[in-house]
RNA sequence: CGGAGUGUAGCGCAGCCUGGUAGCGCGUCUGCUUUGGGAGCAGAAUGUCGGGGGUUCGAAUCCCUCCACUCCGACCA
């Protein structure tokens, strides 16, 4: 490709809405522009990027025997009310109406879709199993897009459904995606991790997310340090400490604590470690038919984080999960969040595993500006229900026993699910079996975010220049740089001959043959677009019989003798590539 | 939706408090000089100051209102 007939747009500046440097770059770089929020526009350089990404995945896909498809964006309303999911899904699904005022939704996922499909052209389980895929835009109203692509409203999905007959079936194929996307991140070049994850709203019994390690992840994603255990921290197991709990040595006694209401400065008046403390948080329980719902306290250790998503699967409690209004705290426990504790507490007490193991801990009194030291469980206390309610904490013990957990932050850029017979069942997909019964098929669903996979490959792959595009996905392969071609005959004839025969080796090359162009631009603009070979064509060298390579992570340029240039391209391709 | 903020040239920003000719840097265009890591000089173009309403002789500036965008939180395959 010739500069001149391709559209860089660099830009010096960072545009001022840009937060993480994954955004900041390909705005700087000329890879998308923003039309509105969470909507982008590809430009000719991060298109080339999509689209090798999306070839990757395509070839491994096609591999796995999976079949290509392609389905609306465009979705009629009445599968999502014959799954439920009309109801169920929140205003993040994008409803609209056509000129005659039938409801459609842009779709989030396209499960409906799909199953609506199958169910009309698999009757037979001698089909099954059967897995479709697609590389389609979807649609989701995000609350707060941000991050570029990584979050955007409209975004580039993978999206596949397995169809089988039976659990044993779609094991297999679970874990012929499972590896599958290995595959795919191995091609790619990414630093990822697949990890034991939550089902989410999707439903399903197992599954599995795939995380791009950088510092600028949303997601807190765990592992062992000794085993090959690692998950998501919503899922992550803390198991109880070991051993006994401590027996007692000190008395109950209330203490006053003026003015003190978080843990740190509780813990600080009173001398104690935060994690010799107790909170109580008071959440609210499922609603009866009518009237209000019931609290609910949930107690853990002072220096741990209550997890969302361990608590509102508790029975008994509202999901999502709820905190108690300050005001209904106030008025039916008579004390503030402040000096909230368990004892004597009139409320059904879900008790963290850690927390139960304390001894001679301190919590609130139920007395505003008080607290009680030296409390112990059994003696001063009933223990009613003892779960697992917290966050994981580094260094916390593997809960598969081998040896200590380990938290990176993670970007989500894939996550495979076994979904069961939740849409079969709702929407009808049945087939006969080997002995002409109906049964309905048992489904997986596995998705790639692939626009996010390209942010993902630049949060781990740059430097101050800009970004250092793996191989397998860079834009261009090799940057043509030749130095005053307008001034020098021989510079020009070099940089055309070497472009056609490199371009005759099936290399991609950016061949930066504008007129004039000064070095040091050209030069800043092809490390901040992340191209991974660079020939710089200039009179100095060509008088010594060279050209100059520099590889983008390189530190230092090299002079390579002018005949020797494409075997060395050559080998520096397939040695990296 | 709650909290905080921003909207002025393609991009980054100043001007607003204290009303009176619309500014700076980068980029763009022209010319000359330069050219081995984001050039120098001279000149030029570019704005419904987010929209609407109000106050005023006069509004980018003050008031009201709407909109868009960003950040923090809740949400999320």
């Amino acid at each position: 490709m010739r500069a001149s007939r391709f559209l860089i747009a660099t830009l010096k500046e960072t545009p001022s809405d840009a937060e993480v440097i994954s955004h900041q770059l390909m705005l700087r770089a000329g890879m998308i522009r923003k039309l509105a929020s969470g909507l982008y526009t590809w430009m000719p350089l991060g298109l080339r990027v999509l689209r090798k990404v999306e070839r990757i995945i395509r070839e491994e896909m096609d591999r796995s025997g999976a079949q290509e498809v392609l389905m609306p964006v465009v979705q009629p309303s009445e599968l999502w009310e014959e799954s439920g999911r009309w109801q169920q899904y929140g205003p993040e699904l994008l409803r609209i109406h056509d000129r005659h005022d039938r409801s459609f939704c842009l779709g989030p996922t396209h499960e409906e879709v799909i199953t609506d499909l199958i169910r009309g052209e698999i009757n037979s389980y001698k089909q099954l199993p059967a897995n479709f895929y697609q590389i389609q835009t979807k649609f989701r109203d995000e609350i707060r897009p941000r991050f570029g692509v990584m979050r955007a409203r409209e975004f580039t999905m993978k999206d596949a459904y397995s169809f089988h007959l039976t659990q044993a079936s779609l094991q297999e194929t679970y874990e012929v995606m499972h590896g599958t996307y290995c595959a795919i991140f191995d091609r790619i070049g990414l630093a990822y991790r697949p990890v034991l994850a939550d089902t989410g709203s999707i439903g399903g019994a197992f599954s599995h997310e795939f995380h791009v390690l950088a510092d600028s992840g949303e997601d807190d994603i765990v592992f062992s340090n000794r085993s090959t255990y690692a998950a998501n921290i919503e899922k992550a197991e803390a198991v109880a400490p070991s051993g006994d709990r401590p027996v007692p040595s000190q008395e109950m006694t209330e203490v006053a604590t003026p003015g003190q209401e978080s843990i740190a400065q509780v813990a600080e008046y009173l001398k104690v470690a935060p994690a010799q403390t107790v909170k109580t948080l008071i959440v609210l329980g499922e609603e009866p038919e009518e009237g209000k719902a019931p609290l609910i306290a949930l107690v853990l250790r002072g220096d741990h984080e209550l997890n969302d998503i361990k608590a509102e699967k508790m029975p008994g409690v509202a999901s999502p999960l709820t905190f108690a209004p300050e005001e209904r705290i106030q008025a039916e426990l008579g004390v503030g969040t402040g000096s909230l504790g368990p004892v004597k507490l009139d409320l059904p007490i879900l008790l963290d595993r850690a927390a139960a193991h304390l001894a001679d801990f301190v919590c609130g009194a139920n007395r505003d500006g008080y607290h009680l030291t030296g409390v112990n469980w059994e003696r001063d206390l009933p223990v009613q229900e003892v779960v697992d309610l917290r966050n994981v904490v580094a260094g916390d013990p593997s809960p598969d026993g081998e040896g200590q957990l380990e938290i990176k932050r993670g970007i989500e850029v894939g996550h495979i699910f076994q979904l069961g017979t939740k849409y079969s069942e709702a929407m009808n997909a049945r087939v006969l079996d080997e002995n002409g019964k109906e049964k309905p098929m048992i489904m997986g669903c596995y998705g790639i975010g692939v626009s996010r996979v390209v942010a993902a490959a630049i949060e781990q792959n740059h430097d101050d220049q800009g970004i250092i595009w793996p191989e397998s996905i860079a834009p261009f392969q090799l940057a043509l740089v030749p130095i005053n071609p307008h001034k020098s005959p021989a510079v020009a004839e070099k940089c055309e001959a070497l472009y056609e025969a490199l371009t005759q080796m099936g290399i991609e090359v950016l061949y930066m043959n504008e007129e004039k162009a000064r070095l040091g631009v050209m030069l800043a603009n092809t490390d901040l677009m992340g191209i991974p070979h660079r020939i710089v064509v200039g009179d100095r060298g060509l008088d010594k019989g060279t050209l100059e390579y520099k590889g983008r992570r390189d530190s230092e340029a090299r002079d390579i003798p002018v005949d020797e240039v494409l075997d060395f391209v050559r080998a520096q391709l397939s040695v990296r590539g």
